[in-house]
DNA sequence: ATGCATCACTGTAAAATTGCAGTTGTGCAA
DNA sequence: TTGCACAACTGCAATTTTACAGTGATGCAT
């Protein structure tokens, strides 16, 4: 699946792995608030110190949401789509290339939402988590929003606010669109980017009409 | 000025306000890493065990960012406007109303500025804790959604994804609009609400029409 | 004024999280 | 192959945060 990987990629890719899913079996097992970082640590094999090298939290690492880090020059380069393509399309294209694909190994997703119905206040950590996410790429939205027709001419201030408000709508329409594909397609996860995308762009659309 | 209090109310408030002076000053001498909550809960006067009573976190202390706990019935009132007002400026208003009015007390206002630019990644915090209060009207605001011209007659997953996006878009505007009057408004404090309402109301028409 | 229900406060212990320093394993070039 | 730079891992200590259980103060009806 990923060959191109070398040995230490490799190697930390399996520890998270292992670590996602001994936090989820344990869980399952356990219950939320009996599974402690300790015991998903030692069924991962490694200490607890490197638990945290991994995930911010325990939450996180239940839900599987790695921290990330975007390099400017991918920025630089989804950025240049602004003539061609519409606003909205590029700031969604822009944030779901961050986040990158979803998992693709469906029992895991089965298990995940099973726990997320019984604690729902992890929806809490996986919001804070996604709005976290989406503010990395405050700077390059900006840059966006600064380029395009509509929003051409505005003060600084104004264009910054305006970017915040793009931002927001834009990655709530990702949110929404990941997780309605979360609940509803059990099958193939080959074409799951083009359809997120493509989802997340007409609920933006949709709304952004409505409301004017 | 809040003379229409018990006295168990008057000292809760007090014992608060004793925490958010004792944090922000502290940070402001010390730093912010050399805090720590068993300094911040001497000085004010309580166990560090009340500290957690009164704030969620470190951070929330130094911000003063209270925990929101919503009536029901204040909900439902604030929802019969929407005949009468658009659905932003209803959403906008139900949110203003939940978070409170800003604080009133001006240096504590010019100190906290002075400790948000020292120490940037407390916006992340402010921002979760904002984003985990808006999320507590969601379902009001779905309501309100529902019962709008131009969104009446989508399916109920439709209107959920909408309210959603309605709803990160007006407190995206709400907190734009809190930002930009925290920093450029040091006098008057008393036409804030009004204010505050007006502008968030303009900035998320605005991004709104020139997206759409 | 009295009694009761509730809330605020506290101590203790456990778990979560972070900083620091040291060891080991990996990638890479000579 | 050898050696170096760096990343991953670990242990330890300190701090943050939560759970539990108990004590005292407050609000309120009588």
């Amino acid at each position: 699946m990923e060959p191109n990987l070398g040995l230490r990629d490799r190697k930390r890719l399996a520890t998270r792995l292992r670590l996602e899913d001994a936090a989820v079996t344990l869980v399952l097992r356990d219950g939320l608030e009996h599974t402690t970082v300790d015991a998903i640590s030692e069924l991962a094999d490694v200490s607890p110190r490197t638990f945290f090298k991994y995930f911010e939290s325990k939450d996180a690492a239940i839900l599987g949401l790695r921290q990330v880090e975007i390099a400017e020059s991918e920025l630089a380069e989804q950025c240049d789509r602004v003539a061609e393509h519409g606003l909205i399309e590029c700031v969604i294209h822009l944030l779901l290339t961050v986040i990158g694909p979803p998992s693709t190994r469906l029992t895991m997703r089965e298990d995940r939402l099973e726990i997320l119905r019984r604690h729902p206040h992890l929806l809490t950590t996986q919001l804070a988590q996604f709005t976290q996410m989406t503010t990395e790429v405050t700077d390059a939205v900006a840059a966006l929003v600064a380029r395009d027709a509509h929003f051409a001419g505005g003060s600084s201030a104004e264009l910054a606010a305006s970017a915040d408000l793009v931002l927001v709508l834009c990655g709530g329409a990702v949110r929404v669109a990941v997780k309605e594909w979360a609940e509803m397609n059990p099958t193939d996860a080959d074409g799951a980017a083009e359809q997120l995308e493509s989802r997340a762009i007409s609920l933006a659309r949709e709304v952004s009409v409505k409301l004017s």
